[in-house]
DNA sequence: CTGAATCCTACCGGATACTG
DNA sequence: CAGTATCCGGTAGGATTCAG
């Protein structure tokens, strides 16, 4: 399915593979998809996610130009992220993830439990 | 894009996000599509993949029941590692990340230079 | 509110050696 | 060949504090 190429420590496809392969990024982006948001929105809405881990995934989603980031000069400060069109396509990719996860989690689930049952079993 | 529930920690679309968002995990998912293989040829084909991790990420790959463990009573041992139908369902799907990165990756990595002009710049 | 800076720890993963 | 076991260093990331 994948070429040849991927393979290789250089290759550019495995080079996005590291940012997609990021579950924060998926997250954020899929929220982001929907409707703007700003900082601690983002924060309080994705559970389990530190602020400093955050801001990193933004900085990093902002400079492969997924997401822009916008200032205004309220006070306090407002800053709201939002998804690009690049980045929308990439939502739309990513979501194909979330179906099959959807549709497949029970199997997957009931696999794991297979696996587990079999190796308690043997010991 | 992604529903609401996906961003509580305890979701099970996040526990496959976390499997999916394992880069090893989908580049052997990739080989695994075309043909069978055994496991140190697995493991000299992915550049940069340690013999303990890809131990690792087989067996969570067998125990999500994404794919089998064959083993041959050869000597020495036979092992080949086989993608399962539900595996090659995720395989198809996470090959359209491959697709979209394909496509896009010069767009991205023109706005990572911008960026770092941009930052570089300001400084 | 939106971060950046510091400190500190847990865990990931590499290297090596050993086994069936 | 196909792993497991052990050791060990680097680093991602949590907690906390401070700033614009």
């Amino acid at each position: 399915m994948l070429i040849p190429d991927a393979y290789s420590a250089d290759c550019p496809t495995r080079q996005v593979l590291d940012r997609v392969a990021d579950k924060w990024a998926v997250l954020l982006l899929g929220l982001l998809s929907r409707e703007p948001m700003r900082f601690n929105r983002l924060r309080r809405t994705v559970e389990g996610l530190s602020q400093k881990v955050l801001a990193q995934t933004l900085r990093s989603l902002e400079r492969d130009g997924l997401v822009t980031r916008s200032v205004f000069p309220t006070v306090p400060v407002t800053v709201e992220y939002a998804i690009t069109p690049l980045g929308m396509t990439l939502a739309q990719t990513v979501d194909q993830l979330r179906i099959w996860a959807e549709t497949h989690m029970p199997e997957v689930a009931a696999c794991q439990r297979r696996y587990d049952a079999a190796r308690a079993e043997a010991a």
